[in-house]
DNA sequence: TTGCGTCGTTGACTTGCATCAATTGATCAA
DNA sequence: TTGATCAATTGATGCAAGTCAACGACGCAA
């Protein structure tokens, strides 16, 4: 991850992250009130974290594929305060914290790095509160839909199509939506000609469609007139 | 903070949190965009930190009083992606960020506790996600009340009374309220004879009235029949 | 004191999303 | 194939919270 490491600063990073774990689709990864052990790193598939109160509602606090760090909300109380659910078949590096700790106080790069995966984890939940906060269903859902293509596409998957891993309840969960909710929303983006949606498969027809629901509810009656010539309404 | 530390140590760490910056009431901390050079860790006074987008939305992300720690979001990229700005007048230690990681590869207490603070911070915002994204009106105000009081408590402070630094709009950006629906929720719970409230002045007269709102929208039916025997409801 | 600006409360009305319910479609095992 | 189960869509209706608006309370400065 860090660049610029010498033979044996990789070799021992690379001890670290040596034991692997898969995970089956529907099986945690670790569950709320566990101890904390590691963090993990996903190498591939696909998963779901997520809080819940005493009386049963929870809450998807996001949703984690391959390359990203997994288990960071233990570290506070030496227990784990959510759970870590697989949506597909998933292998992780387990990296033990401890085995962290002692390597970031002699790798400078490398514990610069776990800080900035910590602080990239705080801003992200911001953009969350953000989300649920002030956004409106159709703003939320969009939001959505172009954060995950842009981080697949990054991992160089398509611009425009994907495959969601989630059902349409656990979208609305992180969303802070009912399912039917989420499937309305979905619906009249498919009427406005924004997107295709053939159950988890979407396809993204007008990018900038979705970009200007989002960051702009003001606009909200200038979008017939500015998004419709180009999106592809009958 | 971290105990059973040298002399040594201790000084260091003495040295590291040296300096100090007073700020205004209104005044910011720091703003979006800046520069990130430093944690501040808060001795006086009392911020929230908000994050915006583009179209002039925002949301509070938090309310930070004495012995909480600030600018975390400011690691990732090098710059700050929130505001902090002082709700009262304020002191806070500067603590530059490069001295604390060269401090915490020599001390290792320092390391962890560093790595707990900012975990903490990110199972914070788990629950301000469960908040926004599944709680009632009433449900987040009493939680909002309840996470005051007891910060406020551990501080020293009345475990029933306690002085709001915020307006009802900065509540309400919090909360994903609007300020008309934060005031009219502390009516009624006055109404219900759960709390005082005189502009910013705030008594708790039935705790677990609060307790019980927060953690179950089952037992909304029960409320009433279990809590006013208890509440001074007149 | 007066006037002014900010903050808070309350009422009347609207609306976006939730709720309840029925139906269709997909997946999978027998 | 068939039934069973789960996921998704769609419609009808209700309600919590938003919106708009008026007014009151407080602090501050002239």
């Amino acid at each position: 991850m860090p660049v610029g490491l010498n033979a044996e600063q990789l070799q021992r990073i690379d001890e670290m992250v040596a034991v692997r774990r898969k995970i089956k689709r529907g099986a945690t990864l670790f569950r709320n009130g566990e101890v904390f052990t590691s963090l993990y790193a996903i190498r591939t598939g696909f998963f779901k974290t997520c809080v819940a109160t005493e009386d049963g509602r929870d809450q998807v606090t996001g949703f984690q594929m391959a390359g990203e760090i997994i288990g960071l909300d233990g570290i506070v109380n030496d227990h784990h305060s959510c759970d870590a659910v697989a949506l597909e078949d998933a292998e992780v590096c387990v990296m033990p914290f401890e085995k962290i700790e002692e390597l970031s106080r002699e790798i400078n790069a490398l514990q610069h790095h776990v800080h900035k995966i910590m602080s990239r984890e705080i801003v992200r939940e911001h953009g969350v509160m953000l989300l649920l906060g002030s956004m409106r269903a159709e703003e939320r859902l969009a939001a959505f839909l172009l954060n995950l293509v842009q981080r697949l596409h990054t991992r160089g998957f398509s611009q425009s199509e994907l495959v969601l891993r989630m059902t349409r309840e656990e979208i609305g969960s992180y969303l802070g939506l009912k399912l039917e909710t989420v499937s309305r929303t979905f619906s009249k983006f498919v009427e406005e000609g924004i997107v295709e949606v053939k159950q988890r498969h979407i396809r993204i027809l007008n990018i900038d469609a979705l970009k200007s629901i989002v960051n702009s509810q003001l606009d909200c009656n200038d979008r017939v007139t500015t998004i419709t010539p180009i999106s592809s309404v009958s």
